[in-house]
DNA sequence: GCCAACGTTGGC
DNA sequence: GCCAACGTTGGC
């Protein structure tokens, strides 16, 4: 079976959730070299957790934070085991449904390895995802037709919100060059502005009438195609709640790779992981 | 089982 | 701080 790569989120800045501070910079990382990746609440991150493998690498994300993107790189230290955060009632991420007999939630360790030595942005990959193919950047131009390929594809790029993702062999190849390399230091790394651009904005008139908070979504847009995705696999039950495409836009999204444990339920809130302690 | 409402993620 | 995107819940 070849080997799997990965891409963990996690926030540098400070972030109190019930009393307790969320952050975990790569500079907490490094520090620590090994950590639990607790946290995660979201049943396809969690499910992709429990297929990564003692070894396999990963790299390190910065979210929700000024300057998103990839900081170091890390591998996998232990296989998927309870996400025992989950149990503790003081915990940010406590989750009263997850049993000690039945654990709704998991985690693996992960190893620090390196720094990247340079800090990819995630204004990098997007606008590098909003070019054409046969149009790379000359300050990337090392990259290849192939890279620009391989980063329209990324879940990083077409799946902002999830926490725990897969990177393809392609766009891992591509991370690690761009790491090494570096060089996008002096472009504009704007978005080219695609197709969907949005701007809009009323006009203002002056008594504006302020509409609720409805906010109409065009629709007809979807441009997805790719959402490749391969996935999947989930070694447990097969999913179930499948599809819940929301009416509006017609968004292809694949199965929530979920499987839950007899009665669904759910916290409701999503990946997000570490905290700190 | 559909889908509107709700609540969260996370870029900007 | 705003708000688009989108996962999840729950009414029907």
């Amino acid at each position: 079976m070849a080997t799997k790569y990965w891409l963990l989120k996690a926030e540098p800045d400070s972030r109190i959730v019930k009393g307790k501070d969320v952050k975990f910079s790569v500079d907490d990382f490094e520090r620590v070299s090994v950590s639990p990746w607790e946290g995660v609440r979201n049943y396809e991150a969690r499910n992709l957790m429990k297929e990564m493998q003692v070894g396999e690498k990963a790299v390190f994300y910065h979210s929700n934070c000024k300057n998103p993107g990839i900081a170091a790189f890390a591998q996998v230290a232990r296989e998927a085991y309870p996400d025992y955060t989950s149990w503790d009632e003081s915990h940010p991420y406590y989750d009263p449904k997850s049993e000690k007999d039945k654990p709704k939630w998991y985690m693996v360790d992960l190893e620090f390895t390196a720094r990247a030595k340079h800090f990819i942005p995630l204004t990098l990959f997007r606008h590098i995802a909003s070019l054409a193919t046969d149009e790379p950047p000359t300050e990337v131009g090392y990259i290849g037709e192939d890279g620009i390929r391989a980063i329209k594809t990324m879940n990083l790029v077409t799946r902002g919100r999830l926490s725990v993702q897969r990177v393809d062999s392609n766009a891992w190849n591509i991370i690690q060059l761009l790491a090494a390399k570096g060089g996008w230091e002096e472009m504009d790394l704007k978005p080219k502005k695609s197709s969907h651009t949005k701007m809009v904005k009323p006009k203002s008139r002056i008594g504006e009438v302020k509409a609720g908070k409805k906010k109409e979504v065009e629709q007809g847009i979807e441009e997805e195609s790719p959402l490749s995705s391969l996935d999947s696999d989930e070694e447990g039950k097969p999913d179930i709640a499948a599809v819940q495409s929301r009416g509006t836009a017609s968004r292809k999204r694949k199965a929530p790779a979920d499987e839950q444990p007899h009665d669904a339920e759910g916290l409701r809130r999503s990946g997000r992981r570490r905290v700190r302690n």
